[in-house]
Parts: structure tokens; C-alpha cells; sequence
DNA sequence: GTGGTCTAGACCACA
DNA sequence: GTGGTCTAGACCACC
């Protein structure tokens, strides 16, 4: 995990975010301990507050839960709502290019070619 | 032209993309006058430094250009120009979405499922 | 003579200078008649009060002389002012040259040198 | 560092200029914090807001770094584009000179004699 | 503590 | 009329 100190994203976003997808990912299981607060800020080179802040963002959105004097850990989710938080995670930026290229009076048509392109390069 | 003043989007973004899109899908063409600080200000209720600041950031982008006890003017680009700008405003959300993709181990073959989806959603 | 609408430099002083050249480069003699400032402002795509403005800066600065129902005239000068005012408009950025320099902890010597170069360019 | 509040140079201009001088010249190092917004407003004696919009400039230029919550920080600059700034800032105004001799019809023997004459000047 | 945004109102220069 | 600059003071987000 690393951090820019340079983005416009703060810090604690760019951790929230990290484990977040981490556990989408399934790297991180459902019941498995987090790094420890004073722990993760030092690897991080941040202060304690930001991470703590970052884990409180998690834990007010599900993703894990803190248990006094033991550590965080990674909150019990069905399976389906990962996969319907995963879906969303890709299906945002997507739906803000169409609301985008509509504001720029391009047809559907004119997108899908664009997102053929993108495609295209990925694979090579 | 409107504002979201709840919107965590700072209010002189709000403008410089309304603009900017509108100069991008050809509704202010070449040449043509913007509406006077002043004016622009009271009509959306804002202050006049506010879209001050909004036309400043389109001139540094070259979309316009702003003469001295005249007014403010759509800059003459040309039209590849043009062009470039309006796919990349929307091919940026796309890679945006790729990326994300690809940092939750999801396949391109299931981001385009969730492409064609979303363009099914707006055929409807 | 030209005039650039979206240079930041004001349209009546690039009108100033233009004729202030002219004087010292010698193409206008003392006693000359300029055109007159309706003339001028067709010429130039410009306001009669824009034109005005640059020829009282000029009557102002003692290039020119207006007189009443004939129209303005260069100003009979010496020689010798005429010369020093030559020498002084390019004296002025030197300086301002040397003083940039000075700012920034460059030596004499590498200014000489930034200078020859500067000349070697101007003789290809 | 200090301001004039008569030249027609915009306050924020001057302390641009400024900092950037001290930054080519190497008196501000890469990755050194420069003074707080607040802080520089109340020792120069003008607004919080005449500094911010400097430093904005300065981080457009790619100057310094601002980062949330830390400060202002110069930014880690290649040496070689460094030393290209700096000759640059005193090539500026000797083009300039060059160009005036020009259009007063003046040969560049006479421009290197003037040249010559400041730097005796100088010297003294 | 830091910077980021916004307001209301003033004064000046330009066309 | 237009834009350009500056002020004083407020509120928010980040570290």
C-alpha cells in the first residue's frame, strides 16, 4: 500500500480506498484482522490520526468493524452484496462518461466506438 | 445555466465545465461573446468574483480569451482541437472505469457485460 | 501599422509606440503631419477615443503637437534628444536584463555570455 | 521580502516573482516549506487572499507543491530545468532590447556598444 | 495549525 | 459599459 502526499485525493481517502478494493478483491476475507492503526501509519509514513480516520470511514460504511482492545477486522458480508458493491465501483465511472458524452451531444453509437478503442488497446 | 450549491464541486468548477461543454458541443461558437461577468453573476446568483475565477481558468485553458474593457470571447481553435477535447472528456471516465476494473480483478469480458447493460438502460 | 485586440498590452499604447518608433527610426520627420485620428481609427479597426487616447499620450511626452482644425504634427526636436531617446528604449530592457540577473546571482560574465550567444543567433 | 503598493506591478505579481527568484536562485531548496499563506499575508501586510492566488501561480508554473492541511512546499525540480528557468529569465528582456533595436533601425554594433557601456557602468 | 472556497463591496484601467 | 485588482472576514476540509 502507498500513498501520494502530493494528490488532490486526501490521505485518508487513498487508504479507505485501498483496503476497500482490497476486500472487494477478496484479498482481504470477511473476519480477517486489519493492520493495527499505529502500525499501518508508520508503514505509511502518515500520522495515526489519518488512518484512524480511514478505518472510522470503513466502519461507518460496513466494510469492517472495530472491537475495542482487539483491532479491526473485516466485517461478515454476503457474498452478493460485495459482488453488487463491485459492479457499482466500475458502473459509476461508466455511467459518467454517458452522462458526459450526452452533455456533449454524442450519440451512444459514438461511445461505443470509443469504449471498442479503449478495449482494443487494453489487449494489446 | 445552473448551480448545485450543495454540490461538493467548488462553484467556479460548475461554471468552467458548463462552459466548457457548451463551447465543445458547438453551442458557443468561435468568436462569439460570453455573457459579461457581471451579468453571468447575477443571473446565477453568485458573486462576481466567483465567475471571475471560472473564466480565468478557461482562458489559461486557451477555451477563451478576455479583452480588456470589451468582454470575454470563445477562443478560434480548430476543429481537430475541438474534436481531440470532446473524446477525451469522455475516453477519461472510461479509462477511469478500466482501471477500477482492474484493481478488483474483475475481466474485461464482464466490464463490457456491464457496458452493454448500462447502454440497454438508456435505450429504454 | 497594426494592433493586436487580444494582446494584454492596451490598444493605445501598442498605437503609441508604433508612432514613437516611427519619430525615432526617422520615418516620421519633425514637422510631418500624422493622419488624422478619424483616418487612423478606420486604419485600424478601431474607436475614434482609443486613438485619441494614444495621440495625447504621444502630445503629452512632447512627440507631437496638436493643432486646433489643421490636425497633429511630430514635434520639432533636437538631434541630440532624439538620440538620447533612441539610445534609452533600448538601454531600459538591458538593464532590466542585468538587474534580473543580478537577482538570481549571475555573474557578469555569464551574462556577457547569454548575450553573445543572443547575437551569434541574430546573424545567422 | 518586501512589496510596493504604488507599482503598477499587481501585488500578487511581486511576490511571485519573488519567491520564484529565490527558488532559481537556490535560496529556497527543493522539498523546503515556504512561509503560511496567513503567515506571509500578515508579514507583508496584505490580505490572505493576495498570497494565495501568488502561490496558485506559483503551483501552476510547477514551482512548489501545496499539500492540504501541511503547507506550501518548493517542488523537486530537475537541475537542468532549473538553470534553463533561470536563463530564460534573463534572456527575456535581452531579446527585447534586441528586438527594440531593431525596430528603431538600429545596428546590433551599436546595441553590443550599449551593452558594453552598462556592464563598465556596473562594474564600477 | 494548514489550505480551499465563497461573499460583498470597493477602486482602477480600458474601450 | 467592460475586465483587473485588492480588502476583510467567513466557513469548511484536511492533518
Amino acid at each position: 500500500m502507498t500513498l501520494s502526499p502530493t494528490s488532490p485525493i486526501p490521505l485518508y481517502d487513498q487508504i479507505t480506498k485501498q483496503i476497500k478494493d482490497a476486500i472487494l478483491r477478496g484479498d482481504l476475507a470477511p473476519g480477517q484482522a486489519l493492520p493495527s492503526i499505529r502500525q499501518l501509519a508508520q508503514e505509511l509514513g502518515t500520522s495515526v490520526i489519518t488512518v484512524k480516520r480511514a478505518y472510522l470511514e470503513l466502519e461507518r460504511e460496513g466494510m469492517i468493524l472495530t472491537r475495542q482492545g482487539l483491532g479491526c477486522f473485516v466485517a461478515p458480508v454476503e457474498k452478493g452484496h460485495l459482488e453488487t458493491t463491485r459492479r457499482e465501483s466500475v458502473l459509476a465511472p461508466l455511467r459518467q462518461a454517458l452522462a458526459e458524452a450526452k452533455r456533449l451531444g454524442m450519440t451512444m453509437e459514438e461511445v461505443r466506438q470509443l469504449f471498442a478503442e479503449l478495449l482494443k488497446e487494453e489487449e494489446r
